[in-house]
DNA sequence: TAGTGGTCTAGACCACCCC
DNA sequence: GGGTGGTCTAGACCACTAA
C-alpha cells in the first residue's frame, strides 16, 4: 500500500539473501529510485527505516553500506514488547495460570503509576507464564478498569493484548521499563520455584495508549536462570 | 543549522514551557509551516522527532495532541549510552578506580563478541565506578588494541568514551545490551562490597561503531539496590 | 571533479475524523 | 464537507568523500 515500506520490505529481503552482502555498497538513492520508480525522497524514507534497525549506514559523500553484522537485528527477534508474550512466544506453548484475579481500588503506589482516582477500581491481577512446560515468569499486572470493560478469567488466561487490542481496539502508544534485579519474596517463593539464594530480574513498566493514558502497571519477575531482557539501540544522528 | 530541527527545538521548549499544555490541540501543520516560513514536509519532520520522543501524538484526520505524560521523557533524562558514564553522571562526582589494566590475546567467547582474531589483541580492563562516594558498578571491559591505540590508564581512570571520541574521532553506530540478574560472585565480594546474598544486576553489551565494527564488549555488574536500567519504549506506526 | 547522501520546496492526492 | 495528517513527486541546492 505505502510505497516506501514496500520497498524497505524488499531491499531488506536483499540483504538477508546475501544479494547486498556484509560491508558491501548498495545501488545509490538515484538509481533505486529509477528502478522502483519512485522519487529519490522516497527511496530514502524507505533507506531510513533499514538505518534504524541497524541494517544499514550512510556516510554523505560515499555510499550506503550494509553493516557488517547488522547489530544482531536477527529476522524476527524485534517483536514489539507491546504484543505481550503470547506474541513473543509464537511457535511456543504458553500457558498463562492466574493466582490472583480481581478488581478494588488501588493504592496509592497504583494511583500514581495508573494516574487514576482513588474511586476508580483497577483490575489487579497475578499470573504465572510457562513456556514450553517451564515456570520463567511470575507477573504481578494492574490496569482501570473503565479502560478494559468485559475483562474476564478466559482473557486472562489467554491474552490479554489480544483482548484489548482486537476486541476492545485499543491502540498502544508506548512503555516506561524500569529493569531490577531483586531478592526473592514469598509469593517468588510460592510460585516461581525459586530458592532463597535465587535472585529475581524484575521488568516493571507502565504501558501507555496512544493518546498517553497509562493503561498497564505490572511487574514481571523473571527466573534469573531462564530469562534475560535485550535492547537493542541504534544511534541516530552523528 | 538544519531547519527541521529547529523547528523541533522550538516546539519542545513550547511544550515544556507550557505553551502547548498536555493534551491540547497544537497548531495544524500548515499553519506551522507559514508561521516558521518553510514548507509543510519539513514541518511534518520536526513533529517526526517529537512523536519519536514520545512528546506528542498525531491522529490523522483529528490533529496534533500534546501527551499526557510526555512518557517521563524529562528534560536530560534521555542521555545515550554510548557517551559512557562520565557523560551521564554530568553533575555527580565520579571516580573510576581500575583494579586491572591488561592486554593480552583474547578467550573464544571474547573473539567471538568483538569478531577479532586469536592473534590479535585486547584490552582487559576491570573498573570499580564511584557515584558521590557511592560503589555502584563493576564493569569488565574488553576492547580490540588496535582500535585504541595508545589507552593509557590515565584514560581508564577518567573516560574512556571521551579519548575515543575526541582524541581517536571514533563514531558510535549502535550497542546490543542484554540485561540479566546474577548472583554474587568472587569479584563483586571483593570489590563490589556484595554479602553473599545480594543479587547482581548485569548488563552486558556490545558497542558498535558506526560502520559496524565491535569496538567494545563489556559486562557491568549493578549493585541491585542502587541501580537500575531504564528503557522508553515509543511505538511508531499504528 | 564527479558522485554521493542530506535537506528543502511547492504542490498534489489520499485516508481519516468530526461536525 | 472541511480540515487534519500521511504520502509522494520532480527538481533544486548543499556538504561531503574519494579519485
Amino acid at each position: 500500500m505505502v510505497k516506501y515500506k514496500d520497498i524497505a520490505n524488499k531491499v531488506r529481503e536483499q540483504i538477508y539473501s546475501g544479494e547486498y552482502p556484509a560491508d558491501a555498497m548498495i545501488p545509490d538513492q538515484n538509481s533505486l529510485a529509477k528502478a522502483f520508480g519512485v522519487s529519490r525522497m522516497t527511496v530514502k524514507k524507505a533507506l531510513d527505516i533499514l538505518a534504524m534497525e541497524g541494517l544499514i549506514y550512510r556516510q554523505r559523500g560515499a555510499g550506503t553500506f550494509v553493516m557488517k553484522n547488522a547489530l544482531m537485528a536477527g529476522r524476527d527477534s524485534l517483536v514489539d514488547e507491546y504484543e505481550g508474550l503470547t506474541t513473543q512466544m509464537k511457535g511456543h506453548k504458553l500457558v498463562s495460570k492466574a493466582i490472583e484475579f480481581e478488581i478494588g481500588f488501588p493504592s496509592e503506589k497504583i494511583r500514581e503509576k495508573l494516574m487514576v482516582e482513588e474511586n476508580n477500581p483497577v483490575y489487579k491481577i497475578i499470573r504465572q507464564r510457562v513456556v514450553d512446560d517451564d515456570l520463567l515468569i511470575l507477573e504481578h499486572t494492574y490496569m482501570p478498569a473503565d479502560l478494559v470493560p468485559g475483562l474476564a478469567k478466559e482473557h486472562v488466561e489467554s491474552s490479554i493484548y489480544a483482548y484489548v487490542k482486537e476486541e476492545l481496539g485499543l491502540k498502544f502508544g508506548g512503555a516506561f521499563r524500569q529493569i531490577h534485579a531483586d531478592k526473592p519474596g514469598e509469593y517468588d517463593y510460592k510460585y516461581l520455584d525459586c530458592g532463597e539464594q535465587d535472585p529475581v530480574l524484575e521488568v516493571e513498566q507502565v504501558i501507555y495508549l496512544k493518546d498517553g493514558r497509562p493503561f498497564e502497571y505490572s511487574r514481571s519477575r523473571n527466573r534469573y536462570d531462564k530469562r534475560s531482557y535485550n535492547v537493542i539501540d541504534v544511534k541516530q544522528d552523528n
